[in-house]
DNA sequence: GAGTGGTCTAGACCACGGC
DNA sequence: CCGTGGTCTAGACCACTCA
């Protein structure tokens, strides 16, 4: 393993080879079920004790990425679609977790005049910012986001280029969330949003609108719908 | 370190000194806040190696139990309070805040042999008990409530009057509730919940899955279908 | 500077799976 | 039987906190 360098902290072993296993992962070199090589493989290929490497695979067992059977070997474990409510969530966060790819489609990116999330963003005039993105895990899509933006708190909106960082990122990274509400729903979706997310007819969606704010303004309103049969929300408290 | 004994599998060390922690929390000894006993402590109070309380701790930590400041020490972590999501957990105590007055069937309460519940509450053996209850806000139902629950936690669970007080209540008047663990999905009613709650065919629920622990146990295992056209969470974090 | 946690090593014994 | 993962030891060096 790599000594640390002179400056500029290196990470834990643990922690790359932990970071390894999920880049063959999101690379498609390893899938759902495949074996894993094993910890003595690991101990040479990286040149650290066993414990070591013994961490790494189970913190991903515990994480849900792998699965480890005494006497068998490990395994990645199959792909399970879920999502917290309590954090102030980054799908693309959320999917590179699961080690999946993450990617996007910008349907809209403009301003709008829309007198309900202009009164939703509460604010005295419009414009409002609104964008529509699609967001797939290993392209299949899980999540339409209809968001309208506060001009006033984030001006450059429109500039961005949603496919490289999520709207969420961008905004969280710029100016710290100080509270949010949300509402979940189920609802079925309408023919627009079925299409995009390339659902069944009558298969509902999961919704959750959700407005956060930034300081004393009202930063953002999104409502995120997401298919029932491929995503749902799970958390701990 | 107690040794292995002839028969009988003796759980691992790290997995007893994690036991112990937390029996000294549910107890009370220790308190939200108060230091736990260093590493150094604990190696030679339970006479293992440095990296076997390491582990313990560490994982304790990994949990939410415990938070760890190098330097400085081992805390138990702060009280998490019950979240938005997890607070309709007592369906009869949002209606009254509401102004509305709640009412509750009980279709079934009984011991139930069901293998998957069984795993769900991670009983070695079963029965465990069942109930299923309609709940509704003014006479219309809300909430078809499908529950095991773990008779090693509530042994006189089947006794109760659940048209006086709900399950919920009652689990939480004997028992604090430690953790919980949810879900929330979208989803199609089967026949037997859509008529029961009253709903239009092809409408979704909206299915709220929750586990909840007290100490070591798995206390209670709830499904909770509500019917989307009068029913949504919402909370604000 | 003493004490804390974070990481790591180079061994070890064991239980289990599959051949 | 051999290879797998599960656990454990008895050291070690380090970064950090706090008095």
């Amino acid at each position: 393993m790599q000594n640390n360098s002179a400056r500029g902290a290196t990470l834990p072993a643990y922690e790359q080879i932990k970071r390894y296993v999920l880049e063959q992962i999101e690379k498609g070199v390893l899938g759902p079920g495949d074996v894993v090589p094993s910890e003595t493989e690991l101990v040479k290929e990286f040149g650290v004790a066993r414990m070591t490497v013994s961490r790494a695979l189970r913190e991903l067992m515990a994480e849900g990425v792998l699965n480890r059977v005494r006497g068998s070997g490990t395994y990645v474990a199959p792909r399970q679609y879920e999502s917290t409510v309590l954090q102030i969530r980054n799908i693309a966060d959320e999917i590179a977790a699961r080690g999946h790819r993450h990617t996007a489609r910008v349907l809209s990116l403009a301003t709008s005049d829309d007198p309900s999330a202009i009164a939703a963003l509460e604010l005295e005039s419009g414009p409002a910012f609104h964008s529509r993105i699609v967001h797939n895990e290993e392209g299949e899509p899980i999540q339409y986001e209809d968001r309208y933006v506060n001009p006033q708190v984030f001006p450059d909106y429109l500039a961005q280029d949603f496919t490289l960082e999520t709207p969420n990122h961008y905004m969280v990274r710029l100016a710290p969330v100080q509270r949010a509400e949300f509402r979940i729903y189920a609802q079925k979706p309408d023919a627009h949003v079925r299409q995009y997310l390339k659902m069944e007819i009558g298969e509902p969606c999961l919704l959750l609108i959700r407005r956060t704010w930034v300081g004393r303004h009202v930063a953002t309103s999104v409502r995120l719908w997401h298919p029932s049969s491929r995503f749902h929300l799970a958390g701990t408290v």
